[in-house]
DNA sequence: GCGACAG
DNA sequence: ATCTTGTCGC
């Protein structure tokens, strides 16, 4: 069995991106994206904007010397809004005409040292890639479920495990300092699924993806093989790839299954998604997995019992 | 300029 | 997922 500790799974991004925040200099400004950058994957641009959104300490980390890539100011949560973003430029003595930086090229801070997180995820989940099994291998005596919900820094995760009708429901609470950004849903739920799980052995489901991923390692592979277990990824939305009478390609390749509006299926680990598909259509028959359903609502109760 | 972006 | 400061490619 292959033990590969994941060192990235625990990754406070939000205290790596404000570390970033801080390191623009006096007088300049920065784009979304860039920071983006400097975290490792572009992708991540709209999140950089969440997590100045809920910055922590807006003195300390001037969260108003980022602006779009275009150079426009763009948004700023304050009472005041973007015009107090504005001010607090001029004020440093950048020009903005028409709601745009003047000299926006000679202004805008890119040389961050950063130790690019994104970037080793990224690595980390090329590697594990290479350790998925599309071979059916898995049994279905039991079957289980998780899910995760959130609010501003926790999740709330719960598993479902249906025994031959005799379910058992597990929950847990944890910090949460990684942000959404769509191909790293690992480095945000896989903690929680880890916790819940313990030492299950059985068939579960994941909501989110797991072959079809842009480094065909969704959540839902890189917790069989984190886990030694057989996944299946059920998302009630599609990350990418082309709807070709429901069947999901992507590239050239044939890499889930739309089952309905809001079930999409992907092989996860040690199985192929032909076995998926007709596993999952059958048992729910044809309709999106009640266990999903159920460990969702248990995330829900317990975010309103503990939130 | 519009739509796409697992949760 | 929540109710939220983007970017890129068609």
């Amino acid at each position: 069995m292959v033990k590969l500790q994941s060192p990235f799974v625990d990754c406070d991004l939000y205290s790596d991106f404000y570390a970033l925040v801080r390191q623009i200099p006096k007088g300049m400004v920065t784009t979304y994206g860039n920071l983006a950058k400097a975290l490792g994957d572009v992708v991540a641009a709209r999140a950089c904007g969440y997590m100045l959104s809920i910055n922590p300490d807006p003195v300390g980390t001037p969260c108003y010397k980022v602006v779009k890539s275009d150079g426009e100011v763009g948004k700023f949560t304050h009472p005041l809004g973007s015009e107090e973003k504005t001010r607090r430029l001029q004020s440093d003595g950048i020009v903005i005409e028409d709601g745009r930086i003047v000299s926006f090229e000679s202004l805008c801070f890119k040389d961050f040292s950063s130790e690019q997180p994104l970037q080793k995820m990224k690595e980390e989940q090329g590697k594990m890639a290479s350790l998925v099994s599309l071979e059916d291998d898995f049994s279905t005596d039991e079957i289980a479920a998780v899910d995760v919900s959130y609010d501003d820094e926790f999740g709330y995760g719960a598993m479902v495990i249906d025994r031959k009708g005799d379910i058992e429901i597990r929950h847990r609470k944890m910090e949460c300092r990684f942000p959404y950004i769509p191909g790293y849903l690992t480095y945000r739920e896989f903690k929680f699924i880890r916790e819940l799980a313990g030492d299950y052995k059985g068939l579960l489901l994941v909501d989110g993806n797991g072959y079809l991923h842009p480094r065909r390692i969704g959540l839902a592979s890189f917790t069989g093989v984190m886990l030694g277990i057989p996944t299946i990824g059920i998302a009630k939305s599609l990350l990418l790839g082309r709807n070709e009478r429901n069947w999901i390609y992507d590239d050239l390749e044939k890499s889930a299954y739309m089952l309905r509006k809001n079930c999409v299926i992907s092989a996860g680990h040690r199985i192929s998604l032909d076995s998926a598909v007709s596993y999952i259509s059958e048992k729910y028959h044809g309709k999106y997995p009640e266990i999903l359903k159920k460990a969702h609502a248990e995330t829900v109760k317990l975010r309103t019992v503990l939130g």
